[in-house]
DNA sequence: ATCGAAATTTTTTTTGAACAAATATAAAGT
DNA sequence: ACTTTATATTTGTTCAAAAAAAATTTCGAT
């Protein structure tokens, strides 16, 4: 029904929408996808065919409540995935993107039910992302990101924003794990670079761009 | 690397391969593969192109090692999702085939070697097919056809050489399972059909065609 | 009104897979 | 040796999916 290229396609679109009321762009799809806006134009016009997604010339793309609903199916299955790496087979939590990358696209709901019921029917990913229900219905997202939490806060480090394996790893190197205590000892006015102390041990330094991307929840203590 | 349908053709003239010393003709591919004899010759030339058949026009193919290995590696990954499907995620037997052809595909050595662990290292898929190891090695094919098994004898139940729906819910309809201990009471004559008993249960009636598909271990008592 | 950035149309290209029709080959029988 | 037949191959097309280059249009800002 839907090819693995439109299935990544409606799964881009999705994630772009987040960012804006607006449209998405031809340009921004064009970008993630790796491919030219000629082409991006072309497969927008195939997605309104099959009623995917509405698609005003010059006015951007909106998912139809259809084209979000195989968008979540696609993601409901990744992020089920990657627990079941993570959960069952023992793989690091930077090692698991790409190979969840091929396995969203099996196409079987019995599966998927099964597959979710074997897991214990969890609520994040091992990224701290939530995962759509059944019915493409997101849990919460309680999550604030480090960049917005004032100096003085503790926190728990509850997940991530970005996947790339050389993220996840720099994470590592300083010392930071999913479930890890993070005191803000000082923000910086200048770049808005963090000082932190992790759990016991001693403090470490992060830039804004990895504050961005490091999803935290507030302790009340 | 090795494309889905390329993956396709390997295991299908794998199968074939077993079934005879000669090359595989062309014609016995295009079968399996629901193609016309025009296209697999077609295909077999881009597969020699990429050293995975040896192919010698109107002489049949045959495998490389390379190409066996491929074929090995795709059984495998097959057979070991079967194993998944229904020890961890509760399926039945005759629900897993078409799930598995898709999962089959999947590219991760680390994922197969991980699954495989996970799963125990079975030695069998649950219709009692051999699943080969890392290195592409058959375990030994230990069982035998009920079709050539002779009167008196008690046999154990251990696995069927026939997958299609239509058959496994023969079987369960029969009310015959994997561990199921079967007495052979009579072999008739004429149509060589089969009179048994099942367990402990009454008399049963399996047709030649059934008894040839069905895969058993000698009971020594 | 015009300019530049962004988006679109049109036309091609590429790739992968398959097929029909015409042709060639091998094998078997006479 | 010749013919028949089944089987296999070649050649030329087709089709579909995805992407792109080049030319053109539209939008937004000034």
């Amino acid at each position: 029904m839907t090819s693995f290229t439109e299935e990544n396609y409606l799964k881009i679109i999705y994630k772009l929408a987040a960012e804006t009321t607006e449209g998405v762009s031809t340009n921004a799809v064009a970008e993630l996808t790796q491919t030219k806006a000629a082409s991006v134009t072309d497969m927008l016009r195939k997605l309104s065919d099959k009623q995917l997604v509405n698609y005003q010339k010059y006015q951007g793309v909106r998912l139809t409540s259809h084209g979000e609903q195989v968008a979540l199916s696609v993601i409901r299955k990744h992020r089920l995935w990657e627990v079941f790496l993570v959960d069952k087979l023992g793989f690091n939590w930077d090692e698991v993107h790409d190979i969840a990358e091929q396995l969203e696209h099996i196409d079987s709901e019995e599966l998927v039910q099964r597959l979710d019921s074997f897991l214990g029917f969890p609520k994040y990913d091992p990224h701290g992302d939530p995962i759509p229900d059944g019915q493409g219905k997101m849990p919460e997202a309680t999550y604030k990101h480090l960049a917005e939490i004032n100096v003085g806060e503790k926190v728990l480090m509850m997940g991530v924003s970005e996947h790339s394996s050389s993220f996840l790893q720099h994470l590592a190197k300083v010392g930071l794990n999913l479930g890890s205590e993070i005191n803000i000892l000082e923000i910086n006015e200048f770049d808005k670079s963090f000082s932190i102390k992790i759990g016991e041990s001693s403090a470490s330094f992060l830039s804004h761009e990895v504050a961005k991307n490091i999803l935290v929840k507030l302790l009340n203590n």
